[in-house]
RNA sequence: GGGCCAGUAGCCCAAUGGCAGAGGCAGGGGACUUAAAAUCCCCACAGUGCGGGUUCGAGUCCCGCCUGGCCCGCCA
């Protein structure tokens, strides 16, 4: 790279010239600038590894900065931060290991990201920046903890919300929850047990992932599919645990109705859709045979009803203990210990459908037949009831289990012709409901020849009516699991007193900051009924405070990773606030954005940017917290994120050898052609041989390359450090943009860099020329006279014309996100401007500023060398002429019956008669058709003409 | 098993239903050079995964397959 220009000198001094001018900084109300209309650009903030960036992670970072960069020029009150997600797992995991204390692993990561972050010359307003493991951003976060805590959900409230639109139910203040006199009669505790009972944040005894190894709770996804940990692979056990729970089950219908006027890719809504999991159907309660007790089961098929031909109850049902009988009672026992010990996914996993019979019968309500009930553990406590009718003629699953333990399957639907009954379940028309020749008795319900929707409907009511079932509505979303068992995270500002009262700490006493501990291990131990012991419950006088002379332990939990990121968008408006969360002033600036065409107002950042491995978790809490402080009047939005847009996924080869094992992919090599037999492991965990050409080679042995997302794991990592040490980060920020549509996955291909290169080097040498340019130390001489003789005053009319085109396609590129496409139409402008024997300053100056978002160092420089006054960054967009942006006369194509057969050139505004005229003129025309008739012409303008004959 | 997205030149990718090529990489040739690098100029290369359909006209729309990626996971 002997020749390049001096990226290495140009950049850092121009990042630390945007530094010292406040360049980015945003202006908030009052102060100066603020008067512009707000844009908030916001990028998904991460969490610092101790790894470093590699180059998938800046991809979205470059798009929301060029958005950013353009917005501003378009003359917006741009907000574009960047912070930390700073509590987690892996510092503390680290700690364990090494000693050295998370805060300081912490730092020092964000210290190399904050580098690399600069480095790439990113517009962020630093002065906003924040971190969530900061006592001064958590103490908000325990405050908006307080808030939910000190709410209770009224479904039956209703009220107008921002967008003029009638909202049923809204989180409201615990003092306003009406108590039962029966309950107040009770006294003090009893009350506060009701109110306990009602909190949007509540204690609730709930089934965990619990690995006494770890000494921890594991979220699933933690979990391996043989139900060990995935880090240390130690055996998971599920135990009941109290933690706290977060009520976001009462927000489902809001969430899932407020998707609507987002802004957001349709693919990311309908994982949400599916997450809340919203499914309409109906509970029916099924009668024992031998005692006064029912079932109760959910079902989105009351229409089969007369199809349910046994019962199934998840394991840990509480009837089954009950209702199983004597004979069967070791088998049942037997069963239920089993299930217990596997985890949700290790029960997935199971291929044949296994249970157990209780020996005891249920009454089908609708038809007196007495059915078995069975235990069984693809029935799952955490959905509906926990229990369910089963219809194997109408259900694949209930059928499966029926073939397996040869139970009863009736038809209850008729399928569409040609379509078996047997597991049919789709719509159909409902048959045998009852059952020819039954005697259902005059109160029977008929549903016979009505189609399935219609059923429904029928059997619901007639259930209504005789109280033995209701209609409603399920959904999948669970409650939220609030604690976990860690030190690296937020505790909660509760206390609980020696009476068993549960106490909000005082706002004024906010933070409740972390204690000090030099050992970050769980309580590790082989026996997995041992109580946990959180590493806060080590933490000494901590544990224990005095209030009103009264003793209390305080809570040892500390919050998931997912708080701090429920809220970071909002402290960014305002984050030195010492007062408040966010200025109420501030808030209403940024957020009140415009609702998408034709949409509700929901308000939110304007654009937020990130890739979608977080678009179901993250972005409901987020959305759920938003909607609890906007129902008590502390934001004034419905949702916090008007516009999403996810970033692809930057894949890169790695290489693996015939053993699956991945080599390092930097040093891989190519050779002639070879045959190398590899053993793959399959999802279901065989392995299959299989024999593959390569012409890959490592340490002299062929392996094998496949794309896959960058990882150390994989070896494949690419250092942005190195790329820009090479290149420099304009070449870095243009490359990832050119490399594709934004939202697409693809591969890193180091080699295809230079191209971009070249045309950051053209761009040089169209003001810099190469015989004035000093080294790179001599930069002031160039600045003096080292101005391409060639830019003057003379403009080239066709290199005019072609800028507003170029001005025209890179503006709408922009603003629909093509940034590789407004990249290609740069690269011609300048190759044509190369060429041509003129080119005026200003045009020079114009180009600039289109590519000052995409390179905005080189372009600084040079705009400056060019005499240019303020920073480039402050700069206006430059405006185009659409009259010159056509051209007087253009070639199309001439069809003959579609095939292409001649080009004419006319003039643009030529009629549609004219261009037929002229292109029956065509030689080739007229030998194709010579003198017949025209049964019709199609004359698309300034494209083709197409005649038929 | 279900859902979503995508398959265009050796590679990465363009193309409001309208001439398959904007741009980049790699390749070939040339200019410059003592030579190389860098730079510049020129050239070649596919008929759009497969099979149907709609249309004056299909890479684009519809149906059915194949391949790849991502997400979901017995949700009653």
């Amino acid at each position: 790279m002997a020749d390049s220009y001096a990226f290495r000198e140009i950049e850092p001094r121009w990042q630390a010239r945007w530094e010292a001018e406040r360049a980015f900084r945003a202006a908030n109300p009052g102060e100066p600038g603020s008067a512009k209309p707000p844009f908030y650009v916001l990028d998904f903030f991460p969490y610092p590894s101790g790894a470093g960036l590699h180059v998938g992670h800046p991809l979205g970072y470059i798009a929301s900065d060029i958005i950013a960069r353009y917005k501003r020029m378009r003359g917006f009150n741009v907000l574009h931060p960047m912070g930390w997600d700073a509590f987690g797992l892996p510092a503390e995991q680290y700690a364990i290991e090494t000693g050295v204390h998370p805060r300081e692993t912490t730092r020092r990561n964000i210290e190399t990201y904050k580098r690399q972050l600069r480095m790439i010359g990113l517009s962020y307003d630093w002065e906003r920046e924040l971190a969530t493991c900061d006592p001064s951003y958590y103490r908000w976060t325990q405050w908006i903890f307080l808030k939910i805590f000190n709410s209770w959900y009224d479904p039956e409230h209703e009220w107008t919300d921002a967008a003029g639109r009638t909202v049923r139910g809204a989180a409201r203040p615990i003092d306003r929850l009406p108590i039962p006199p029966d309950v107040r009669s009770q006294g003090e505790s009893a009350v506060r047990d009701f109110q306990n009972q009602h909190r949007l944040a509540y204690l609730a005894e709930v089934p965990v992932n619990w690995c006494p190894a770890l000494g921890t709770v594991l979220s699933n996804e933690e979990v391996t599919s043989e139900g060990r940990s995935e880090r240390g692979n130690h055996p998971v056990y599920r135990r009941p645990l109290r933690q706290w729970m977060l009520r976001i089950t009462e927000y489902a219908d809001r969430l899932l109705s407020d998707l609507e006027g987002l802004d957001w890719p349709e693919p990311i809504k309908l994982m949400q859709r599916n997450w809340i999991g919203r499914s309409e159907g109906a509970y029916v309660d099924f009668p024992l045979e031998s005692s006064e007790n029912v079932i109760r089961v959910f079902t989105t098929r009351p229409d089969t009803l007369y199809g349910a031909t046994y019962m199934v109850l998840a394991p840990e049902h509480r009837l089954v203990a009950t209702i199983t009988t004597a004979e069967q009672r070791a088998a049942v026992n037997a069963y239920v210990a089993e299930a217990r010990k596997r985890s949700d996914l290790e029960r997935t996993e199971v291929k044949t459908k296994t249970g157990v019979f209780t020996g005891a019968y249920a009454i089908n309500p609708v038809n007196q037949r007495r059915i078995p009930i069975w235990i069984a553990d693809y029935v799952l406590m955490g959905y509906g009831t926990g229990s369910i009718m089963a219809v194997p003629g109408s259900d694949k699953r209930d059928l499966e289990f029926a073939e397996t333990f040869g139970l009863d399957v009736v038809q209850v639907v008729e399928p569409p012709a040609g379509v078996a009954w047997r597991g049919f379940e789709g719509d159909g028309v409902a048959v045998n409901s009852p059952p020819p020749g039954a005697d259902g008795g005059a109160d029977a319900c008929v549903l016979n020849g009505l189609p399935t929707a219609e059923a429904k409907r029928r059997i619901t009511h007639w259930l209504e009516e005789r109280d033995r079932g209701e209609g409603t509505v399920q959904y999948k979303l669970r409650d939220w699991l609030f604690s976990r068992q860690r030190y690296w995270g937020e505790p909660f500002p509760i206390l609980y007193r020696d009476d068993g009262a549960i106490i909000g700490v005082d706002e004024s006493e906010l933070p409740v900051t972390l204690p000090e501990l030099d050992d970050f291990r769980p309580h590790a131990s082989d026996d997995p009924n041992a109580e946990p012991q959180t590493p806060l419950s080590r933490s000494g006088a901590w544990t224990q405070v005095t209030l009103g002379g009264r003793m209390h332990r305080r809570e040892l939990n500390t919050m998931p990773q997912w708080a701090g990121s429920c809220w970071y968008y909002l402290r960014f408006l305002d984050p030195h606030n010492e007062r408040a969360f966010v200025d109420p002033a501030a808030e209403r600036q940024w957020l009140a954005g415009a609702g998408a065409d034709g949409k509700p107002k929901l308000g939110g950042v304007d654009l937020y940017m990130g890739g979608a491995e977080h678009a179901v978790l993250h972005l409901l809490y987020a959305r759920f917290w938003h909607k609890v402080l906007y129902d008590l009047g502390h934001v004034s939005t419905p949702e916090p994120f008007g516009r999403l847009f996810n970033q692809g996924m930057i894949t890169a080869d790695s290489f693996r050898d015939e053993r699956d094992v991945y080599v390092p992919a930097e040093q891989v090599t190519e050779g002639p052609p070879a045959r190398m037999e590899i053993v793959q492991r399959t999802s279901e965990g065989q392995s299959r041989r299989q024999t593959i050409e390569t012409t890959y080679y490592y340490q002299g042995r062929p392996v094998y390359r496949s794309a896959d997302k960058m990882s150390k794991s994989k070896k494949n990592v690419v250092n942005p450090d190195a790329i820009i040490a090479e290149y420099g980060a304009d070449t870095l920020r243009l490359y990832e943009m050119s490399m594709g549509p934004l939202e697409k996955g693809k591969p890193w291909n180091t080699h295809d860099i230079i191209g971009v290169h070249r045309f950051l080097q053209r761009v040089w040498r169209l003001v810099v020329p190469a015989e004035t340019e000093g080294t790179e130390g001599r930069r002031d001489e160039v600045a003096q006279g080292g101005v391409n003789p060639k830019l003057g005053d003379r403009r080239d009319d066709a290199l005019e014309r072609l800028l507003h085109k170029t001005i025209k396609k890179v503006q709408g590129d922009i603003e629909r996100f093509a940034f590789n496409t407004a990249i290609a139409q740069m690269i011609v402008w300048v190759s044509e401007a190369q060429k041509a024997e003129h080119v005026a300053r200003d045009q020079v100056e114009r180009f600039l500023r289109l590519l000052a978002p995409f390179a905005p160092h080189v372009a600084e420089e040079l705009w400056q060398r060019l005499g240019g006054g303020e920073c480039l960054a402050r700069a206006a967009w430059p405006e185009y002429d659409e009259a010159l942006t056509v051209d007087d006369s253009v070639e199309i194509a001439v069809q003959v019956r579609g095939k292409l057969r001649g080009r004419i050139t006319v003039p643009a505004a030529a009629s549609d008669d004219d261009v037929v005229a002229a292109a029956r003129g065509l030689e080739a025309v007229q030998r194709e058709i010579g003198g017949q008739a025209l049964k019709r012409a199609v004359v698309v303008k300034g494209r083709l003409v197409n005649l038929i004959v």
